[in-house]
DNA sequence: TGTTGATTTGGAGGTACATT
DNA sequence: AATGTACCTCCAAATCAACA
């Protein structure tokens, strides 16, 4: 990735990365100072680096977000994967064109025959934190969305996939710890996403409790939240977005979107690449489809 | 060898379109 | 307008590969 290249080329501990973003999420962009105050909770950083670093991530996301990014080699993304099943326009038929590989294509198992097991590309940071973002602005269950705004570079399969994990993650989190892993990062700026709860209910009370799955998907896929409402967040995630999550980015994620980046950053959501209109809420394309 | 992470697969509910 | 059918999306579990 680039970012990593340039985190790489300059020498950003982790450390050092996540004290940039935290720092990012607590001083706004119009905070006075903002850089001197970021390079000073950065220890090791000028304020020259910080801000190289600053741009380098904008840099990186706008590229990622307008797609000019060239995309791995997903296999996944082979015939244009999780967007095709899920872009799924016209309903019927959309799909004899190979793209429904998504969930309604399974069925067979020789696929595995055909082709070897997928090794599978590890999450990077970057990515996680994209969809801790996304996470943060669409809730639990809008995997499709946070796929399309934040994470573009995986399928919703593969974000929600990812989310298992990472909730789980999560929920063994209390017990001892044993390595290190990508999931141990659980906020973008200074706020925990991770106190969103459990995706599935697999250790946590409320979607646990015996038919679960059903019953906590029915909350986090039904947007009929007032306007206004976090349609995403609040239901399914039991936290309004727009509280104390808002700091997580810098600001309100859904709020027109000013070039405030991700990790404070403006939100990869945000269609940079789609002129300078208000973020477009993908409510109807999150679930029209259905 | 055990743990972690990614992928695959199965099942189920909801929605849109087509037909009567 | 009501009913039926097909499709889409999600969750959860199983499986496999890589790593410490």
């Amino acid at each position: 990735m680039t970012v990593e290249e340039a985190v790489d080329s300059s020498e950003w501990s982790r450390e050092q990365d996540k004290a940039f973003e935290n720092a990012l999420a607590t001083y706004p962009e119009d905070s006075l100072d903002r850089w001197e105050k970021i390079a000073a909770d950065v220890p090791g950083k000028t304020l020259k680096e910080i801000k190289e670093h600053y741009e380098l991530l904008e840099d990186d996301v706008n590229r990622i977000v307008s797609g000019c990014v060239p995309l791995p080699p997903y296999n996944s993304f082979e015939g244009s994967t999780g967007h095709a099943g899920d872009e799924g326009t016209g309903k019927k038929g959309s799909c004899h064109l190979g793209n429904c590989n998504n969930d309604s294509n399974h069925g067979s198992k020789n696929s595995r025959s055909d082709q070897e097991r997928r090794k599978g590309i590890a999450w990077t940071e970057d990515e996680h934190r994209l969809f801790l973002l996304g996470l943060e602005k669409y809730g639990k269950g809008d995997w499709r969305s946070i796929s399309r705004n934040f994470v573009v570079t995986r399928t919703p399969t593969q974000v929600a996939s990812h989310a298992q994990k990472y909730f789980i993650r999560l929920n063994s989190m209390n017990k001892d710890r044993r390595r290190s892993s990508i999931h141990d990062i659980t906020s973008v700026g200074n706020v925990d996403i991770a106190s969103q709860g459990p995706i599935t209910g697999q250790s946590n009370g409320a979607a646990a409790g015996g038919s679960s799955a059903k019953s906590a998907k029915q909350t986090s896929r039904h947007p009929a939240s007032p306007p206004g409402v976090g349609m995403y967040g609040a239901p399914t995630i039991g936290q309004p977005i727009g509280g104390p999550l808002v700091s997580a980015v810098g600001r309100p994620v859904n709020l027109p979107a000013s070039a405030h980046m991700g990790y404070g950053v403006t939100v990869p959501g945000a269609p940079m690449n789609m002129g300078p209109a208000t973020y477009p809420m993908p409510h109807s394309t999150a679930h029209s489809h259905r």
